[in-house]
DNA sequence: TGACAACAAGTGTTAAAACATCTATTGTGA
DNA sequence: TCACAATAGATGTTTTAACACTTGTTGTCA
């Protein structure tokens, strides 16, 4: 009998393996949903990536944080986050300022408009959620949320 | 008590639920995983994509298959198949030939140059899955199958 | 039978990802 | 104290992803 992934991939042949099986589902359900959230985000003109740096300024306050922290919170590393938040800050949502004691440093701050627009989104994005994965029980989320960690645990 | 994906990315509050905490796990542990992939096959001069084209075609034989049956199979769908292929029959991994019958199809099949790559690639590609899901029990393993199984389930 | 819908594939364009390299600033130890 | 490593960030370039649009071919039905 071919898995339910199997199916969906019209593959006439089962998986190689179990741990196979595993990655290409991970990877196939994360296209899904990243996909599904782009889409929704397109209506604010935002990508993932912004939507979240925007979530993780406001998360950081008044305090703002430097690029390199941002970068290390994002959910999914980008390899240019100094670009990323040059469009950001084009486009009003944050600002920058060179440090003045250690002039390394640049310390990024949500503004008034990124604050507004991330407060806005909070509940559409909720109610996406409840869209994508409403019909999945608690139980069956915490064991994937568990199995993952598992996974992304190193060895 | 934070979770551990909570404490990855250095957050100072809890997940908003655990929906919310689904997604990003599984978000993030594609793009951990995607990412290893990606940089294995680097050593190919292969993307993901392209080693999922080849693994596609050598399934799929002499009779080889046409552009949009390949983009069906494919688990990360990309919305330029075309040039995927493009690219491909330029570095000589596969050839394409125009329908006779109906000539709006064109048939794709693996070349004898990418059958012997992606057949070299088997043990490589088993040996980074053990390296990469080694770790993790095959009952978490097919916990996590199972569960992104139903999230993938349409409501 | 011939107008047109449906389908398969290809093309043009823009923005973003990926990677390497570079500049500016600060910390450190001989 | 001064050469140099380490750190933070920016920049240059190439390749893809993403989307809309176009072309060519076949099916269908008034």
């Amino acid at each position: 009998m071919l898995s339910r992934l199997g199916a969906e991939l019209k593959q006439t042949k089962p998986f190689a393996s179990l741990k196979e099986e595993a990655a290409l589902s991970i990877s196939r359900t994360a296209a899904v949903l990243d996909h599904q959230v782009s889409q929704a985000l397109k209506a604010y003109a935002l990508t993932p990536s912004q939507y979240n740096v925007l979530r993780i300024l406001r998360g950081a306050g008044a305090e703002g944080l430097c690029r390199n922290e941002v970068g290390a919170r994002l959910v999914n590393q980008v390899p240019d986050v100094t670009r990323l938040l040059d469009r950001m800050e084009d486009t009003g949502l944050i600002s920058r300022q060179r440090g003045s004691e250690d002039r390394r440093y640049v310390t990024t701050r949500i503004s008034r408009k990124g604050l507004d627009l991330v407060d806005k989104l909070d509940q559409p994005m909720r109610d996406l959620l409840n869209t994508l994965l409403g019909h999945v029980g608690d139980k069956n989320l915490r064991a994937v949320v568990d199995g993952l960690a598992a996974v992304r645990e190193k060895p």
